[in-house]
RNA sequence: GGGGUGGUAGUUCAGUUGGUUAGAACGCCUGCCUGUCACGCAGGAGGUCGCGGGUUCGAGUCCCGUCCAUCCCGCCA
């Protein structure tokens, strides 16, 4: 080691050792006689004293530039009483330099490293020199998070006997889910290969080999658009079991998370999660991973409408699979026109034609759309809604899940205004686990006019629902579950079938799927299941949503290595690329009629 | 594919109803300073106002297009 001692261990304790520290120069504070270096490695600061009395070091001093890496070779020394820095938890001490080797100096950085300066940079810069923007020691300890959290992860699996299983990245292309990263195959020209979006039907099959307990962290691949949560590489803490029910996979869930917040955070997390059905999820909340740290919620109308006087609730009120419904944004009734604005923008992105509302303020409530309610249907609102002055309600009058989207969309934007304003607190270390159950097995695809599936097609639906699907495949349930984490779905899974036939008839009499394209793409896992396919299932969680959420962030990017902009580019090592034509050549792509395609 | 926001010095930003030589802070460079710890003080350098076009006597400012980043919708079985 080029070091005696990292920069955050040095105390009063270590006094006259001849010490040797190696890190980076993080501030020079030269004051013509004596010159401070703070001395930076990843655990801390040690405070380097460059005297005149050692013309050689003093001299070399007087040069050093930030992020410069150096060497000292000195004598821990205790600081005075008046000198110590209680900042530091080497303030005690100082080391006073005796030699010096710098290593690398450092060119005039891009754009500051002190945090809080640091954390403005527009992110495309600090992605193109991501190296030096993961070097601040606060993102440094984001990588340890993540680190101790996969850790965790592995403990508690291993603990549990699970089998951790390596899965091929490069797989056959599934076009039945999400868009794929195709790689061509040099050896078989024409034909490619995809990169993985998920190790699904491997470790299915690692289930009909016995394996019985399996996990992986596991990289999968997206070739969709990019958010904030969303990045086209990610790591998927992927678990599959045989001879379980839902019930083990929640227990083993939440042994994990609550083993991952203790190891990590030192949050002691209450389990077992509360459970909620899907329709309740969508009725209450608005969508299928609600955030139940606040209150509000959404409240139906339906019924009180249907015979209104107010012809645009009426008719709604009157026609199948619609509904009217509100929600109350308590105190917010001071929003500003150009919030409300907003929200009808976003209202009507989700097909809304507009946005009603009702503000009660001084006992008098003010609408656009107050003269066609009735006393009856005032009292009824003001009731369920519990309508007081400072409030203001919002509704939406749209088939349901429209309506549920709408509310639970403004619902969101609602809880954030009234943030801004201090009028809604939500604690940093409120962690509301979730698990969202009972989802349709099936949603109807107008476009496609056939049901798709709303997991994936091998999930197993639940048993009493069985003989629907032949009636009412719409009414079936999936035996599939969500584990969400105050709004964000941190992971889902299902128990699957494990039945040839079921699954077929899943594939071609439900699905719609051919049975010749069933064989291409499936026939495997068919054939598998009639050697002795044991009942199993799984689940995955995102591993970087999961440890984005640990460290408190609201960015995924924090929380990688080298994140990709959203047109999925590394800015750092500048890729995608051209490639040469002989490489095109050897996998047998010719790019010269792209401009026609 | 669609909508929102942003792009002015190395960085973060300001820049009025269009009007002289585009400013500030931090950083950088030079000098001074022996107990600082975000050291201090003095001086200095640094700009194709993202790019292209247009309107105008005159554009950082107005208009059109375009590129980049970001947030969202679609999409993510």
């Amino acid at each position: 080691m080029l070091r005696t001692h990292n920069c955050n261990c040095l105390t009063t304790a270590d006094a006259g050792k001849k010490v040797t520290l190696i890190g980076w120069v993080d501030t020079v504070r030269d004051l013509g006689g004596v010159r401070f270096v703070d001395l930076r490695d990843r655990e801390g600061i040690t405070q380097i004293v460059f005297n005149p009395s050692n013309p050689g070091v003093h001299e070399v001093a007087k040069n050093l530039k930030s992020e410069s890496v150096i060497e000292v070779t000195g004598t821990v020394t205790p600081r005075d009483a008046d000198t110590i820095n209680e900042k530091l938890a080497t303030g005690t001490i100082e080391v006073v330099a005796e030699e010096i080797t710098v290593h690398n100096v450092c060119a005039p950085l891009p754009f500051p490293m002190e945090d809080d300066k640091a954390d403005k940079v527009n992110e495309d810069l600090r992605l193109s020199y991501r190296y030096l923007d993961l070097r601040r020691p606060r993102n440094l300890n984001l990588m340890r998070m993540r680190a101790k959290a996969g850790h965790a992860i592995r403990n508690y699996l291993d603990e549990q006997e699970f089998v951790e299983v390596e899965t091929p990245i490069l797989f056959k292309s599934t076009p039945e889910g999400a868009r794929e990263f195709l790689v061509p195959s040099r050896l078989n020209p024409g034909q490619f290969y995809a990169l993985t979006q998920s190790p699904q039907q491997y470790k299915q099959m690692l289930m009909v080999s016995g394996i019985e307990r399996y996990y992986q962290m596991a990289k999968c691949f997206r070739d969709e658009d990019l958010r904030a949560d969303r990045q086209p590489e990610f790591t998927q803490v992927d678990i599959e079991m045989s001879f379980i029910e839902r019930e083990d996979i929640y227990a083993l869930i939440e042994g994990m998370l609550k083993r991952v917040w203790k190891d990590v955070l030192n949050v002691d997390i209450p389990t077992p999660f509360p459970r909620m059905p899907y329709q309740e999820a969508m009725d209450r909340y608005g969508v299928d991973k609600p955030d139940t740290r606040f209150a509000i919620e959404i409240t139906d109308f339906t019924d009180l409408f249907k015979n209104s006087a107010f012809k645009v609730f009426n008719t709604v009120a009157n026609t199948k699979g619609c509904v009217v419904r509100a929600i109350n944004a308590k105190g917010l009734e001071d929003i500003t026109q150009g919030e409300l604005t907003n929200l009808e923008t976003i209202a009507k992105t989700l097909g809304a034609k507009g946005l009603a509302f009702i503000k009660a303020a001084n006992g008098e409530w003010k609408s656009p759309i107050l003269k066609f309610f009735s006393d009856e249907e005032k009292a009824a609102l003001k009731e369920k809604l519990n309508i007081e002055d400072g409030d203001i309600v919002f509704f939406a009058a749209a088939p349901w899940e429209q309506a549920s989207a709408i509310l639970g969309r403004i619902r969101l934007e609602a809880a954030k205004l009234l943030q801004a304003r201090g009028r809604l607190e939500i604690p940093a270390d409120k962690y509301n686990f979730l698990w969202v159950i009972e989802f349709p097995l099936m949603l109807w695809d107008e476009e496609q006019n056939r049901f798709v599936s709303a997991h994936h097609p091998f999930t197993a639906p639940v048993k009493e629902d069985v003989p629907l699907l032949e009636t009412n495949p719409h009414a079936v349930r999936g035996q599939h579950y969500d584990i969400v984490l105050n709004g964000v779905e941190l992971g889902g899974g299902s128990i699957r079938i494990h039945n040839p036939d079921m699954q077929k008839k899943v594939f071609e009499d439900v699905l719609k799927i051919p049975a010749d394209v069933v064989e291409t793409r499936f026939g495997y896992m068919l054939k598998a299941f009639s050697y002795g396919a044991p009942p199993h299932g799984g689940i995955a969680l995102g591993f970087d949503r999961l440890v984005t959420m640990l460290a408190g962030r609201t960015s995924i990017r924090d929380l990688l290595a080298f994140p990709k902009t959203q047109r999925g580019q590394d800015l750092m090592a500048q890729c995608p690329s051209a490639v040469t034509p002989r490489q095109l050549k050897d996998v047998h792509i010719d790019l010269r009629d792209e401009e026609q395609l």
